[in-house]
DNA sequence: GTCTATAGTGCGATAGAC
DNA sequence: GTCTATCGCACTATAGAC
C-alpha cells in the first residue's frame, strides 16, 4: 500500500507513523530467520517499504536497531536510586533501584526477550553492544549515586554490582525452565552476591 | 631497512619476525595521532611495508590489533584460582586470582597503559572491543570457579566481581596523579566491595 | 593477491506539514 | 516561507570470498 493510499484514507501525515518501531521489528523478524550477518540493512528497510538511507537515518548502524527503549529501563533504575530512603544505605539504593527496574520484565514480555536474546547470543558484534549499554547503564547508575553522596569509587562499584545482579537475573529469567518471576529471582540473586562478600566458605 | 637485507644478514626466515608486534606498535602509533576512525587498516600496514590483505591475515579487525596478549593476563587470572588454598572460599579465590593478575602491572608498563587506554576512551568502538574482552574473562574466571566447586551462579558473581575490582583498580592506576601500586590500589577496592556488601551506611 | 558485497557517510533534491 | 522525513546517488573503507 503507497503512502499516498494510506494519507488519503486516513487523513493522517504524509509518512505512516512508528517508522523505528516497524523497522525494529521487521530486523528482529529477519535477524532471526537469516541470521544478523545475513540481513543487510537494505533487507530491513525493503521489508517496511523504505529504502537503506533511511534505515541509516533512524539508526547509527545495523546493531543499535535491536537496542532501542532501553532508555526508559536505565530512567527505571534512576527512579529506584531517587526512591531510596533519606538515609539509604549504598546497597539500600542498588537494592531500590533494582527493584524499580524488575517491573518492566513481566511474564507477557518473556517470550520476546527469549526471542532477542537468541539473536544476541547467536553473534558476538551484537554481544559488544549490549555490553556497551551495559555499561553505559552503570555508568548513569553511578552517577546518580554519587549525586547522592556515595562516595566516587564506592559509586561505581555499587553500580557495577547492581549491574551484575541484574544480568545474571536476566538471563536466569529466560532459561528455558524457569518459573520464578523476575524480581523473585533478583532477590535470590543479590542475597547470593552479600553473602559471597561476606566470605563465607 | 628491507626484508631481504636482514634475511641476507641474519639467516633467518624470509620474513621479518614480529610482524603481529610490528603491526600492533605502527597501529597505536597511528591511532594515538590521527585517531582511529582517521586511520585506515592500509595505513597501518604500509607503515610496516605490508599490503592490506596482510594487516587482516594477522588481525580479524582493526579493533582487534590493540588487544593482543590478554591470554596472557587471562591465564594469571586462572592461575591465581588454581593457586588457591584447597579449603578456599569464593572471595579467597578471586582474592588469589587478583593478586596473579596484578603482577602484570608494574610501573614500567603504566605508562604504556595510559596511552593505550587514550586510544581507547576516545572510541565507542574500540570500548566495545574491550568490553567483551572483559566479559570472556569473566566467563573464563566463572568457569575456573566452578570447577573447583564454585555453585554456578556464584561463580558467576564472583567471577564478575573480581572483573569489576580489577577495571576500577585500572583505572584508577593510571589516573594521572595515582602513585599507588596496582596492588595496593586492588586489595583497597578489593575491601571496599565488601564493605558494600556488608551494607555499611 | 584480486575481486566484491556491504556498511556507513555526505550532500542535494523532493514533497508534504505547518 | 520553514521544518522534517524520505529518496537517490556517489563515495570510502571494511572484511570476506574466491
Amino acid at each position: 500500500m503507497s503512502v499516498t493510499v494510506i494519507t488519503r484514507l486516513t487523513g493522517m501525515a504524509r509518512w505512516e507513523p512508528g517508522t523505528r518501531e516497524r523497522l525494529q521489528a521487521a530486523a528482529m523478524d529477519l535477524y532471526l530467520s537469516r541470521g544478523f550477518e545475513g540481513t543487510t540493512a537494505a533487507d530491513i528497510a525493503q521489508a517496511v517499504g523504505l529504502t537503506e538511507r533511511t534505515f541509516f537515518r533512524h539508526f547509527a548502524d545495523k546493531r543499535e536497531v535491536l537496542f532501542g527503549g532501553q532508555e526508559l529501563l536505565v530512567q527505571a533504575f534512576l527512579d529506584g536510586v531517587a526512591a531510596a530512603g533519606p538515609h539509604a544505605s549504598p546497597l539500600e539504593m542498588i537494592e531500590s533501584a533494582l527493584s524499580a527496574a524488575a517491573t518492566f520484565f513481566t511474564a507477557e514480555r518473556r517470550d520476546h526477550s527469549r526471542r532477542r536474546q537468541v539473536v544476541i547470543s547467536a553473534n558476538p558484534a551484537l554481544q559488544e553492544r549490549e555490553l556497551l549499554k551495559s555499561a553505559a547503564l552503570a555508568a548513569s547508575l553511578a552517577s546518580a549515586l554519587r549525586s547522592r553522596g556515595v562516595p566516587g569509587s564506592t559509586a561505581t562499584l555499587a553500580a557495577e554490582s547492581a549491574v551484575t545482579v541484574f544480568g545474571v537475573t536476566f538471563s536466569t529469567w529466560i532459561a528455558a525452565d524457569e518459573q520464578r518471576s523476575f524480581p523473585a529471582i533478583q532477590r535470590e540473586v543479590l542475597r547470593e552476591l552479600v553473602a559471597l562478600a561476606d566470605g563465607a566458605r
